[in-house]
RNA sequence: GCCGCUAUGGCGGAAUUGGUAGACGCGCUGGAUUCAAAAUCCAGUUCCUCCGGGAGUGUGGGUUCGAUUCCCACUGGCGGUACCA
């Protein structure tokens, strides 16, 4: 038998595909665990090395619980629907569904390759219909319930009509878009239509008129998570605020129970932080103003009741439709341009220049406690979407209030004096009440309580919590997603497509491009008119089929429900589950959701999906950029440079063929991506630069490579090159580099395939793991795999001997090797439970060593050590087990256990310490006394030395700790 | 700004409840083997040093017989988030 690992990855990898290692029995006798990895999105450029960080660390545990005798439930499946693929296909003309089972199978091929030990029997893709049929039905059920804030839960909408009929929206606390009041009698005369639209107000699946993120270029309107900094995160596009008629999910009358269940589970603090901030709970006050000469009242919402007595004018969006009754003729035309500017203003513009600007309604609020008359003024940074969209304006507790008044020349008043509290900002609830009738000479947290009661009492406003999030828009004008499971009638009434009547499938198409806010299915006139009536041409975003997929894995193919009552009884949850930092948010929210959804259903039987959670570390690459500049000559031409990263602005510059003059770097100036291949790095401490010869770039003008096109496209964009010169004398430009997620787009992502092709996956996954820990980012870098693989040759030495034969003996163990065995043996079980991989791969190398120095050959210790190794090097394992005779597969072997009486030390090795300095050390035996180790060191000659001339103040002994005599 | 994470040799990192800082690996240095190289093996490798020692876990303080570990105040890096009333 031979090292050779191609040889063994391919021979082990067949055999588990056959004999199918790694399929999930079920054997409902075997305690349960279920090990999840993020579902992936099957891109075309395929797995780069960060990957596989948390695939191989929840592999070792799926693996090490199989041992232990859990019955394992370990999964993969794909994220199939969805944007990625749908602009993919659209910029390859082919079709979403054929590039998505092109990318899948190379994806399971490439997780294949590292071994991992998926049952792919189970796998799901999100794009099946056999799947999004119950995608389809999960969301229908959605639509078919309504939130229940007495109860706490949800509630079929039939039990809603019954409550209307008889009593009308009286005694019902319901989660809903807007409060509304209807009389039993009201509710009865009702049309169906009329019906319908009230009960929009009420389902948690939803349709409504609401300002929603509307992506141009994409076509689309877009999620809150699907925005970062007024574009979209797929493909960088301007985003603007749109109203517009679309369907959302009500997933703020969860917001509570989202928020109390992160007590529940196990996720990092950094994660249940992300979570809790993006619920945004606050508790404060709602408030009703009145407004002079108007019937209306104004609602504000304000955390600050104790500042009441310094509010000094009202603020309300300028999107509120309150704003149009509340203007004065003579503010008309001021509230207009106001209003045509915000109009103008991207959701960019808004974020990024952070200016207070406004206008005047020529409306006056009046202060409930003190009758003060309030100027109402429009300005952007009241946002529509958060409370009721208006405050009262304190400017003297506010930071932008007070840069509003500034301004605007309003009057501030002092209501909190702070100087009790130095160094204490606006935002700090600090101080005592000043200049605030009742209230004053409160604290801070006891005004705002009395306030509240005070504004209660005269009933006019009461205590209220609020939340940042916002109900969750689903639906998405593309083609490749989940049509919604709707039809509506001839009066324009959505009823929901029967399940004998799922999936509802995509139409075939030619063209499914978007075009300007219409779903391209409405092009599909034969599948939209339908006898059942016209279909819901909107599709769901990818997280509907994502937010689920976690229960199909225990019932994959049940075709009667999403997943049978006893296989969710038995497999219960996650309870593991590993996955990037970048779905802390979204993707773990949203599924939490729908599980509690289906938990007040009665359909699943635990109130979170995900027990624990880790989140790898992303492997970063180096990103290098090329730097464009703009010679300046002395005739006043510009010519366009490419230029070292380090040369400054002014800088005199002489290239051949255009001439010499000085560096601009303006307008033009900036840096294009290059591809790594063609740079190669300073050869001297200086991470953030790498060099780009003058040779390898005339080497890509020669090669037929993507990279090389690239390469030589911003090469062309620049007429000539300010290279420098190395001591060698070749010529060359200096990039600049950081270090980022790897990425295609970056030209920085590393491929695991030609790793595993030259050291094998044992080795792969081994130094992927000894990287350090897994939670941890760091930059990706070959060196050291070599270390790895010369320590996997030389475990295999511990059995393989010359001639490529197996060295065993049957020889009873010395005490030294079973003590080398059973340390490892507790080492790596105690750190594969606290997912610390990194060490056990430490500890293996360490018991490699040990073992090899002891010359050991022993089966009883060589044995146990395979069936350890098994989960991180899982083709060594099989070939060595198999090799000593075992029986089945090592995977399915049992796990060996830790024996402490191989770990008993005769003696320790004490630290003796003078004033807490190590000085030297004592052997000194095991089971010695205080009293003992104190005198044993005492008549040590060295011990003796150090002591000599000086008082002992104290001794401190602590047993197989140290000693540490205390010295004057 | 706010929230979270993080800081240890040339590098990745290790160190149960506070108890020998630098395990393990890379790199580097020297040696063995070889005609030579690769591969392999052995030894050394935190820094300073007058070879007695001394300093040392981002910085400054504190608690302790003893601090990488606990407390206080800073600084840098990474990630998230932001007119959220």
């Amino acid at each position: 038998m031979k090292f050779d690992v191609q040889v063994l990855d391919k021979k082990w990898q067949q055999y588990w595909k056959d004999q199918k290692t790694y399929a999930t029995p079920e054997d409902t006798a075997k305690p349960k665990f279920y090990v999840l990895d993020m579902f992936p999105y099957p891109s075309g450029s395929g797995l780069h090395v960060g990957h596989p960080l948390g695939y191989i660390g929840s592999d070792i545990v799926a693996r090490f619980k199989r041992q232990r005798g859990f019955n394992v439930l370990h999964p993969m499946g794909f994220d199939s629907f969805g944007l990625p693929a749908e602009q993919y296909a659209i910029d390859t003309g082919v079709h979403p569904a054929e590039s998505t089972a092109t990318n899948t199978a190379r994806y399971r091929e490439q997780m294949e390759t590292l071994g991992l030990s998926f049952d792919w029997d189970r796998s799901v893709n999100t794009s099946d219909p056999n799947y999004f049929k119950w995608t389809q039905w999960i969301i229908g059920q959605v639509f078919e319930h309504w939130y229940d804030r007495d109860a706490q839960r949800a509630r079929p909408i039939t039990e809603l009509i019954a409550h209307l009929e008889q009593h009308g929206t009286d005694g019902i606390n319901a989660a809903e878009t807007e409060e509304k009041i209807v009389t039993a009698r009201e509710f009865q005369a009702m049309t169906e239509k009329e019906r319908s639209d009230l009960l929009m107000n009420y389902r948690l699946a939803f349709r409504s008129v609401s300002y929603v993120n509307w992506c141009e270029a994409l076509g689309t309107v877009l999620a809150n998570d699907e925005v970062k900094d007024g574009r979209s995160e797929r493909g960088n596009h301007p985003v603007e605020q749109r109203p517009m008629l679309q369907w959302s999910l009500r997933i703020t009358a969860y917001a509570e129970r989202l928020l109390a269940g992160l007590a529940d589970v196990d996720y990092s603090e950094g994660l249940k932080a992300q979570q809790v901030n993006w619920i945004g709970k606050s508790i404060g006050a709602l408030v009703h103003f009145d407004i002079e000469g108007h019937d209306e009242q104004l609602d504000i919402f304000t955390t600050r009741a104790d500042t009441i007595f310094g509010a000094t004018f009202m603020v309300i969006a300028p999107e509120l439709d309150l704003v149009d009754q509340l203007t004065t003729p003579e503010q008309r035309k001021e509230i207009d341009d106001y209003l045509a500017y915000v109009g103008r203003r991207s959701e960019l513009d808004r974020v990024s220049e952070n200016k207070v600007t406004g206008a005047f309604t020529g409306a006056y609020a009046i202060n409930p406690l003190n009758n003060a008359r309030l100027p109402i003024y429009i300005a952007e940074y009241v946002l529509k979407d958060y409370g009721t969209g208006a405050i009262m304006a304190v400017p003297s507790d506010d930071e932008r209030d007070k840069r509003f008044a500034e301004k605007y020349g309003i009057e501030i008043i002092d209501v909190v004096d702070k100087s009790d509290y130095p160094g204490a900002t606006l935002k700090d609830k600090l101080g005592k009440l000043i200049n605030s009738d009742f209230l004053n000479g409160m604290e801070v947290p006891e005004a705002i309580e009395a306030a509240t009661r005070r504004i209660e009492s005269l009933d006019r406003g009461k205590e209220q919590v609020n939340y940042r999030i916002r109900d969750l828009v689903f639906s998405r004008q593309r083609y490749w997603g989940e049509p919604w499971p709707i039809v509506y009638d001839e009066n324009d009434v959505p009823r929901l497509v029967p399940v004998e009547a799922l999936p509802v499938t995509l139409p075939e198409m030619e063209d499914f491009r978007a075009v300007s806010g219409v779903s391209p299915l409405e092009r599909a006139k034969e599948w939209v008119n339908t006898p059942l009536g016209r279909r819901e041409t909107d599709t769901m975003p990818a997280t509907a089929g994502s937010n689920w997929y976690y229960l199909r894995y225990m019932d994959p193919h049940n075709s009667d429900a999403f997943v049978s009552p006893e296989a969710v009884n038995y497999w219960q949850d996650v309870d593991l589950y590993v996955g990037g930092a970048e779905h802390a948010v979204s993707h773990i929210l949203y599924s939490r959701l729908i599980h509690k959804f289906l938990y007040d259903l009665g359909k699943v039987p635990t109130s979170e999906p995900y027990k624990k959670l880790l989140n790898q570390g992303m492997i970063g690459g180096p990103i290098s950029y090329i730097h464009l500049g703009v010679l300046l000559t002395e005739d006043g031409q510009r010519h366009p440079i490419w230029v070292s990263s380090d040369v400054a602005e002014g800088t005199p510059l002489s290239v051949d063929g255009v001439g010499s003059g000085h560096l601009v770097l303006d307008g033009s100036a900036g840096t294009r991506l290059t591809p790594l291949r063609f740079v190669t790095e300073t050869s001297v401490n200086n991470e953030s630069s790498m060099r780009l010869y003058r040779s390898s770039v005339e080497e890509a003008q020669r090669m037929e490579h993507q990279d090389a096109a690239y390469f030589r496209t911003i090469l062309q964009q620049a007429g000539a090159f300010a290279w420098k010169t190395d001591r060698e004398g070749r010529q060359y430009l200096e990039l600049s580099v950081e270090q980022g997620k790897m990425s295609k787009r970056k030209y920085n992502a590393v491929n695991p395939d030609d790793i595993c092709a030259r050291y094998g996956a044992d080795c792969f996954r081994m130094y992927e793991m000894f990287l350090g820990p897994i939670d941890q980012a760091k930059p990706w870098s070959v060196s050291g795999i070599d270390g790895v693989y010369r320590f996997l040759r030389r475990f295999w030495n511990l059995y393989v001997g010359e001639g490529d034969q197996l060295t065993m003996s049957d020889g009873a163990p010395t005490k030294q090797e079973m003590k080398v065995l059973h340390t490892l043996i507790k080492k790596v079980t105690e750190d594969i439970d606290k997912l610390s991989f990194n060490t056990c791969v430490s500890a293996f190398m360490v018991a490699t060593n040990e073992l090899t120095k002891l010359n050991c050959n022993k089966r009883a210790v060589l044995e146990p050590a395979v069936r350890l190794i098994a989960p991180f090097a899982p083709h060594l394992s099989e070939e060595l087990y198999r090799a000593l005779g075992g029986e089945g597969s090592v995977h399915h072997a049992d796990w060996p256990d830790v024996e402490e009486k191989y770990l008993v030390e005769d003696s320790f090795t004490y630290p003796i310490a003078f004033n807490g300095k190590t000085r030297l050390t004592l052997d000194i035996p095991a089971d010695a006394t205080k009293q003992d180790v104190e005198d044993a060191a005492r008549a040590d000659t060295q011990v003796q030395g150090y002591l000599e001339g000086k008082t002992v103040r104290k001794v401190i002994v602590v047993p197989k700790r140290m000693v540490n005599f205390v010295v004057g």
